[in-house]
RNA sequence: GGUUCAAUAGCUCAGUUGGUUAGAGCGCUGGCCUGUCACGCCAGAGGUCGAGGGUUCGAGCCCCUUUUGAAUCGCCA
């Protein structure tokens, strides 16, 4: 059993143990980092979340039981020591650490608790995700992950500032709430009272927020948890958290001022790093034209550019299916990558044939400014020069062109030009670039089920000069709705919402179900909607990826404490589980179906 | 649900053309060591090569099936 800590009291913390300590007795609390055990010299590194400090226990100096004691100390125990803060001697300095320039000269050492050999090592940093999540108890003591935690805790102490300074009130909505439709599958949690019913954990707030606008709380906000049950990705987990507000009586100018200078706020305070306002807007036309994507990467070149009319009437059958299905030819000038071999360029063929892409051509243009090309049966020398000159090629560049539907085009090249950028590696994720995508269309076509969904919901404004276009020509309908996109992550969105009846009817008839359809699903906002509503809009970041930007992580696991893994499950408390028997008796519930 | 990659000691990995008793580093255990800080030196323990089947005189390696993990596409209003 461990020794009480009864007379002991800490009084630092390891990693703030400085020279102007010298001289000091001081007690210091945490877990044995590392035992390095000379014989009769015995020097422990403790480990508390602010650092390391080195303890010494001198046989020679030391009581003999506190010696002896020492001596049976391991890795991760947890130890009181109290001692004297004394100066290192000049070649004993370690210049590696923070508290290199002095040490503890213990005189009282108390295991509080012992403990077993870890399954891996705490400052091993290579070890299978999988297992660091069993054991996340032993992950989150690496100082990375700590300080990556403590960041995303001064990013959201920021953000309460700043709201709160800007008159937003904090308001909690429900975890247990309706099932909306459309969107993401929910979390459903069964009812106890009627059972076979079921409450719905929240994909987002958004439907709360809206009515806090009715009441007129003006401006509201939330660090709210929301839940999707959808397949994780290394930037997506089942419960995730927003950033979310709304604000009454403001158009988009007013929520994109607003939410710019939080950014601005946010990356001033963790990173010092200067946002210069306003942030760039792009129709997402315009995005999709240039970069072939709504969130594109705005670090770097190598635009999308449309030769649709310069190869138009070629003799390559691949190229004019495309333009007579009408679809379009265009490419990317992958600048520096001439040196690419067949089997690299059939690696980025690979990447467009993910993005349903038939095929790639390239003109590949050597140092001595030949050209190369899959083109070579279709296009004489002075027609692909003039290719080559659409795209600005010099020597040592790649050209990149695909034909197809306007959307597998977009896909595929967009998707191109970053993994180009990738393998170039020309990307500096300290070099922070931020735009607002705006103008997004209003309806998106699904083929499947043969109607439009809302892109966003179905509550988005669309844009007033478009209106009358829902009848007409519905798929042309621009909303006002904004996303925030930095270094090629949607890190927020919005919209101003609709809040007058009329033009919410013209949506759901544009969604193509009837107003008794609309009030089954959505009854109780568009009842509230019926007292009185403020014009609003608002806006949610996506707080996860904020924090994997600012700390420059790769994976979303890495900025939460607990997360899921790949199939949603929880290895170190192995959620899900089985209910107990009586419990699904008690919710109405028998189980029709078990995964093997 | 699809595609790709991976699985060998507690951890991270190597393992040649299919050929003797499967290795390394770290960790762990024991011993020695008073200035280490990736401590050093000596000794030691530790393996169902993910599982099942097949080919072969012989399989960690080849083939089939399967399980698990990761990335990615679909999906995520």
């Amino acid at each position: 059993m461990g020794e009480s800590m009864k007379g002991l009291k800490r009084s630092v913390y390891c990693g703030e143990i400085n020279e102007t300590m010298v001289g000091e007795t001081i007690t210091v609390m945490g877990w044995v980092n590392k035992r390095r055990d000379l014989g009769k010299l015995i020097f422990i590194t403790l480990r508390d979340r602010t650092g390391l400090v080195q303890v010494t226990i001198d046989g020679n100096r030391a009581d003999e039981n506190l010696f002896k004691k020492a001596e049976t100390v391991r890795g991760e125990f947890v130890l009181a020591i109290s001692g004297s803060v004394v100066n290192r001697s000049p070649e004993n300095i370690n210049k590696d650490m923070k508290t290199g320039k002095i040490e503890i000269d213990a005189t009282e050492l108390r295991i509080l608790s012992e403990a077993e050999v870890p399954p891996f090592q705490v400052a091993d940093t290579g070890v299978g995700i999988d297992l660091r999540l069993k054991y996340r108890y032993l992950d989150l003591r690496r100082p990375d992950l700590q300080e990556i935690l403590f960041t995303r805790h001064r990013i959201s102490q920021t953000v309460r500032n700043f709201l709160d300074q800007n008159g937003f009130i904090e308001v909690e909505t429900p975890m247990l709430t309706k099932d909306s439709p459309e969107g993401a599958k929910a979390y459903l949690v069964p009812s106890r009272i009627y059972p076979g019913q079921v409450y719905a954990l929240p994909q987002s707030p958004q439907i709360f927020k809206q009515i806090l606008m009715v009441s007129g709380f003006d401006k509201y906000y939330q660090i709210a948890r929301c839940f999707r049950d959808e397949d994780l990705r290394a930037n997506r987990q089942p419960e995730f958290t927003q950033i979310d507000m709304e604000l009454s009586f403001v158009n988009e100018d007013d929520v994109m001022d607003v939410n710019e200078r939080l950014m601005q706020k946010v990356f001033k305070d963790t990173l010092n790093v200067d946002i210069t306002l306003p942030m760039l807007r792009m129709p997402y036309k315009e995005a999709m034209e240039r970069y072939g994507s709504d969130k594109p990467d705005i670090r770097f070149g190598m635009e999308l550019v449309n030769i649709t009319e310069l190869v138009r009437g070629s003799s390559f059958a691949v190229f004019e299916s495309a333009i007579e299905a009408g679809g379009s030819v265009r490419g990317i000038n992958a600048e520096n990558c001439g040196n690419f071999t067949r089997k690299q360029i059939d690696a980025l063929g690979e990447v467009a044939k993910e993005y349903k892409a038939r095929g790639l051509a390239w003109i590949t243009i050597t140092e001595t400014g030949e050209l190369k090309t899959s083109l070579t049966k279709f296009f004489d020398e002075d027609a692909l020069r003039k290719i080559v000159e659409a795209f600005n090629g010099k020597a040592g560049d790649l050209i990149l062109i695909c034909a197809d539907k306007n959307k597998v085009v977009f896909d595929a090249l967009g998707a191109l030009r970053l993994d180009v950028a990738k393998k170039l590696n020309i990307l500096n994720d300290k070099d922070f670039k931020f735009l607002w995508v705006t103008e997004f269309p209003l309806l998106e076509w699904s083929e499947e089920d043969a109607r439009f969904y809302a892109m966003h919901h179905p509550f988005t404004s669309p844009m007033e000069e478009d209106i009358e276009l829902l009848e007409t020509d519905p798929k042309s309908v621009r909303a006002r709705a904004y996303d925030m996109v930095l270094n090629g992550a949607e890190i927020g969105g919005g919209s101003i919402r609709i809040f007058q009846r009329e033009l919410q009817e013209k949506m759901f008839n544009a969604l193509g179900f009837t107003l008794e359809q609309a009030q089954e699903r959505f009854g109780f906002l568009l009842n509230a909607f019926r007292f009185g509503t403020p014009p609003h809009g608002g806006l949610a970041f996506g707080l996860d990826r904020i924090v994997m930007l600012i700390t420059g992580t790769d994976s979303i696991r890495d900025v939460i404490a607990f997360p899921k893994v790949k199939d949603a499950s929880c290895p170190m408390t192995d959620a899900p589980s089985h209910p107990d028997p009586s419990q699904l008796r008690d919710l109405g519930l028998s189980v029709l179906k078990e995964k093997e």
